[in-house]
RNA sequence: CGGGGUGUAGCUCAGUAUGGUUAGAGUACCUGGUUUGGGACCAGGGGGCCGAAGGUUCGAGUCCUUUCACCCCGACCA
């Protein structure tokens, strides 16, 4: 991409209402723009990224077995009706009329709708199991939208329904699911713990989430420093958060917790973004929408059932309140929107312009993701542009060119390493 | 949904207590020139139904009523 033609609005300033670092970077490094309370708009970047994300997640969902569908946004009450949660959902779901006056919701979720699908299309336990998902738009209508992307009342969200003749088969899906999902978050390059979340109603230890560590979080988490253990502090009740900050490791042994962390580690305390949540539902809704299969002795059984969501928009905002400065943001490699920045410092100097336009060619015939700054702007101008969208690597070239050298910046580590323009291509190959 | 706040140029905001020429600044944008290693400088220029609707008044950005939108703190949530 040339970033003389390109549409990538930044600013200088940040709008007045946005006060996380993920808001008010991907709104002046022109990714989105707000249309209205919890509603967003994605320009060229934030497409890009929303699309590297949606991608790496589909890729291992695939390769864990799973399969995607896409279901109507627009669904109607009756589906709502059936298993009680038209009621139960409350505000939270939008309700539309059609112009036959007849109701209608946005979907904020989609158990309802996928056990229809799957009823009476799935008759046997031969074809069991079955992992569906899909990764589309939801609506909830959030009583206070708020921060950027991070809660928004209409976001992308991935979810999977499965459906098994045993609850251990489920169970085993589960774990699968568990597994699948850390390599997703680890390809992404975030700093992630797995927690055991609150239950609810349903019970059981069959719930656990996906948060990415960052100081904004909403969530508070407990975490083991030597072993796997986490846990939302959602799930121990009769303490208040705040007087929890307090205790030290005994404490917190008396807290009745101190069974789920036997290792001896320290356990400590971290904000926490939810992003993801893995859920054991069993037969709640395969028993309300009387979905059934026949198992081996030709009995119907209603299907045990488990669902697994990840908060794909959400992840953008994730990535960069876990990754950035106060100059931007810092995108890693799998989330980056370009991958190398070719920048040409002024571009009215023919050796500069003739180089910059060489490498750029050469980046993308070896399928490198580049975007060539061409603009007639002056440097500074274009490093702090650089610097707020947050590629990772910035190739300068400019005033050392005179010596043979140009500089590969580093937005992670903002060391600038100077390199023969000969070697410049080879160098930045070794780096991505 | 409770409590608080804000709506004036694309963006950030003055101006509103006490009504009174043609509504301002910075930034962004356009033109020309200078400049080219950290959002540079000079000169000129375009851009506003002052959130909307009513009202008071000779006169409303400013006062009154209604309404809408957005933000912040809570309660609720991927």
């Amino acid at each position: 991409m040339r970033r003389s033609k390109a549409f990538i609005p930044t600013t200088k300033e940040a709008p007045s209402d946005a006060s996380l670092p993920s808001h008010q970077f991907l709104v002046r490094g022109g990714f989105i723009n707000q249309q209205g309370a919890g509603l967003y708009n994605y320009m060229p970047l934030g497409k890009i990224v929303l699309e590297k994300i949606r991608s790496i997640v589909k890729e291992e969902l695939d390769s864990s077995g799973c399969i995607e569908v896409q279901l109507s946004f627009v669904t109607p009450m009756a589906l709502w009706e059936r298993s009680g949660r038209a009621d139960a959902m409350g505000k939270e779901m939008l309700r539309i009329q059609d112009r036959h006056q007849n109701p209608f919701v946005l979907s904020p979720t989609n158990e309802e709708a996928m056990v229809e699908l799957v009823k009476n299309r799935v008759n046997s336990y031969k074809d069991l199991p079955l992992n569906l998902y899909q990764i589309n738009t939801k609506f909830r209508d959030e009583a206070r939208p708020r921060y950027g992307l991070l809660r928004g009342r209409e976001f992308l969200m991935k979810d999977g329904y499965s459906f098994h003749a045993s609850k251990e088969d489920m169970v085993r899906e589960f774990d699968l699911m568990e597994q699948t999902y850390k390599n997703i978050f680890t390809r992404l390059g975030l700093d992630f713990r797995v927690v055991l979340a609150d239950s609810g109603a349903i019970g059981g230890s069959g719930s656990k989430e996906f948060h990415v560590l960052a100081d904004s979080g909403e969530d508070t988490i407990i975490v083991c420093d030597r072993c796997d253990y986490g846990a939302n502090i959602e799930t121990i009740d009769s303490i208040n958060e705040d007087d929890f900050n307090e205790f030290t490791y005994e404490e917190l042994q008396t807290k009745n917790i101190e069974e789920k962390c036997s290792c001896g580690g320290t356990l400590s305390f971290k904000k926490g973004i939810e992003v993801g949540h893995i859920f054991q539902l069993g037969t709640r809704y395969s028993k309300e929408l009387e979905a059934n299969f026949n198992d081996e002795n030709g009995k119907p059984k209603p299907f045990e059932m488990a669902t697994f969501g990840i908060g794909v928009s959400r992840l953008i905002a994730s990535v960069i309140e876990q990754n950035h400065d106060e100059h931007g943001c810092i995108w890693t490699k799998s989330t980056a929107p370009y991958m190398v920045n070719v920048m040409v410092s002024n571009i009215k100097d023919e050796e500069q312009s003739s180089l910059g336009e060489e490498l750029y060619s050469k980046l993308l015939d070896a399928k490198v993701e580049t975007i060539i700054d061409d603009r007639k702007e002056r440097f500074g101008f274009k490093m702090k542009d650089a610097e707020l969208i947050g590629f990772p690597y910035t190739v300068i070239i400019g005033k050392e060119l005179v010596n043979g050298l140009v500089q590969i910046y580093d937005r992670k580590t903002k060391e600038k390493l100077s390199v023969s323009k000969d070697e410049v291509f080879e160098k930045i190959m070794e780096l991505i």
